[in-house]
Formats: C-alpha cells, structure tokens, sequence
RNA sequence: GGGCAGUUGGCGGAGUGGUCAAUCGCACUUGACUGUAAAUCAAGCGCCCUUGCGGCUACGUAGGUUCGAAUCCUACACUGCCCA
C-alpha cells in the first residue's frame, strides 16, 4: 500500500477484500470482522436486492455470526440499482462503522463499486433517463457515436464507438446538463488496503462448479420461481444475468436441465475471468494466497494507519 | 442385400469450379470499462513467419478430370433414414 504513515488530515480507513466469484471471499472477510473488531459492507451488485439469496451467494443470517453486514438487501430487484446510489450507502455505511470504532470491510466482486468507494468518484448529475434511452436505443451504434461526435467531441475521442450502453449513457449526461461529460476527479478519502484473493484456474473452476451443484441443491431454481411470482419478469430476470437468467431461460422451458447447468458453469468461468481482467488493473492491489497472509498484511497496515 | 442422404476447423453449421485458411454462432485467449457492471463492448483464434495482395498443410480416405477442386467423377470407409 501506498497510504503514507500518519501525515496531517487523518483518512477513514477500510479493508477491502476482493477477487472472481467463488474464490471465499465472504469467508475470508467474516474472519477479519470477527478477528479485528469489524463489520462488512459488500460490494456486490445483486447481493444489494431483496430475495436474490442463494443465487448470489448471500451470507445468512445464521452464518454473519453476529457480525453486522450492511448494503445487503437495500433494493427491489424489479427496480434497477446502480453505482451511485450504491456508493452513497456504502459512504455513508464506513462512517457509521468508524464512528462506533469498528473497522469497514468492504468485500465484494463488482469492481466498479469497488473503484466508485476507494477512488472516490463523482459522477456528473445526470439521472438515468428512460425516455431518453427508449429513443436511442432504436438507433445503430453508429448513429449514436455520431450524436455524441457532435455534442460532446472529447468523450467522442475516449469512448469505446461500439457499445452502445456507454454511448447511451455519454449523450444522456450531455442533454441533461449541456455540457461534456465532466473529468472525473480523483481525491480518494479512505486509506484502503485491497487484498486480493487469487486462486488458480483449475481450482477457481473446480469450485464454481461445487458451488454451483450445492446452491441448486438449496433450492435456487425455486428462489428463482419465488421471485418471478412475486413480479420480477421473465426479461428482467435476463438482465439480472448468471443463475437468474439461466434458470429464467430453464423455467420457461426454453433451455433443459442438463444444458442450464452447463452452460451456467462456463459463463460463471467467463465472469469471473471478466472480473479478473478488471481487478489485474486495480493499482495496490496486495494479492494474497492465504488467510494467513491477510492477516498479516492487514496487521500491517493498521500499525501504518493508526 | 438394395435405395437415398450425409462426412467441413474444438463443437454446431455455411459454402457447391477460381477472389476460400474457408460466412456465421458457440467455446477458447487477451483486453476495455466516466450511473444497468453477474451488465455492456473490442481484438485474436490451422501452422510458419519480423514483414507480406507471404509460405506451408488443410474441407472422411485414395485416385481421377481441370490451367485451377472443399466444390465435378470413381472407388473405399464411416454415419443416418428408407425398402428387404
């Protein structure tokens, strides 16, 4: 880490534990809380909706231990969440938690939460607008960069000219206040040590699969049922993507069993490649390979921070 | 035993005389990421090579026709359906 040894304006401080899916993550950062006086705030973009449980890898109840966990179960999954209001929560949560002298552990595999909280980005104040979007998805992506060339040239020159949800979103922010998209500005406010889990392909790939066989066992495909009922739609439950949409797609008899579960065991593979992709670039990530190993970079950084 | 259909790259599946190392989808590899991020998107993907409108080997096997074949002909092998 980075973090320069006590100077003047004394940071928040926060551990983060991150790393792919199904590499124990929860585990590892329930052992810290219950070690070094902590509480877990998760980063992760579908333990944040009520009843997505067992196909999210949710700790229960039973399993926290009596350790807090905070932005579990903070929206609706018929409603759409996203980084800013997860940010906000997650702030405000590591400010509770530190004024109760606990120590934040973030822990999670969405990365940009991850790099909203410790980088402290703002982004430009402009809300999401359907309307909007409903219009400029009928267009080509092509359209659409050409649209943005027009209003804003500099996000023009930076923005990848194919995905359209990016450009979406870059002519949004522009309509909206008119002007480019701002720089984002980068003043990060916690002294954070990442800690990064790393597991070897095979044994990431081993494990996914376990997991993935035990959570049907617990009765994910009838989580899945349960929520459709209660009106997540079927194209909703898409969106949501992985187990939700796999087995949306097995429920509404568009795919087999035996297919379903295969096809969820490669794309949970290509995820968590995905999400490696995206930590690898992290800067002072400290990866490590044991609890052990946790611990004693998390000791260290404490006896630096405090 | 007879008839018909088929055999293409890891898989599915186009191509039916030249511009085909071979459309496309999947998988795989690598990567991007300014409010959906479990999402969205990009590049590569026979072998060799620094390069190239480059070389080599390839479309079941073996021959043949042709200036030229994955594409036409013959035989063989295998697979599927139909008649015995």
């Amino acid at each position: 880490m980075s973090s320069p040894p006590s100077k003047i304006p004394k940071k928040l401080v926060i551990i983060v534990v991150l790393g792919p899916t199904a590499s124990g993550k929860s585990d590892l950062a329930m052992h810290l809380a219950q070690k070094y006086n902590g509480e877990v705030i998760s980063a992760d973009s579908r333990q944040v909706y009520r009843g997505m449980d067992i196909g999210t890898g949710k700790v229960t109840k039973k399993e926290m231990g009596g350790i807090p966990h905070h932005l579990l179960d903070v929206a609706s999954p018929r409603k759409n969440f996203d980084v800013v209001q997860w940010k906000k929560k997650a702030d405000k949560a590591v400010r509770n938690i530190t004024k109760r002298g606990k120590l934040p552990i973030v822990c999670g595999g969405t990365g940009l939460y991850i790099k909203a909280l410790v980088e402290n980005i703002e982004y430009p104040d402009a809300p999401q607008n359907w309307k909007l979007r409903k219009v400029l998805e009928k267009k080509t992506t092509k359209q659409l960069f050409a649209m943005l060339k027009k209003l804003d040239p500099a996000r023009a020159k930076t923005i990848d000219p194919h995905n359209p949800r990016r450009l979406i979103r870059a002519i949004e922010i522009v309509k909206h206040t008119g002007k480019a998209v701002p720089k984002k500005n980068i003043t990060p406010q916690y002294d954070a040590l990442l800690l990064g889990i790393t597991k070897t392909d095979a044994e990431l790939k081993k494990r996914i699969r376990a997991r993935l066989l035990a959570r049907i066992k617990k009765g994910m495909i009838a989580e899945v049922k349960k929520l459709h009922d209660h009106g997540v739609s079927w194209k909703r439950m898409e969106e949501l993507g992985l187990e939700y949409k796999y087995i949306a797609l097995f429920l509404q008899k568009k795919m087999d069993k035996k297919t379903m579960i295969e096809t969820l065991e490669t794309k949970i593979g290509q995820y968590a490649k995905r999400q490696m992709t995206w930590f690898r670039a992290t800067p002072h990530v400290q990866w490590i390979t044991s609890e052990k190993k946790a611990k004693t970079a998390l000791r260290a950084f404490l006896r630096a921070t405090q």
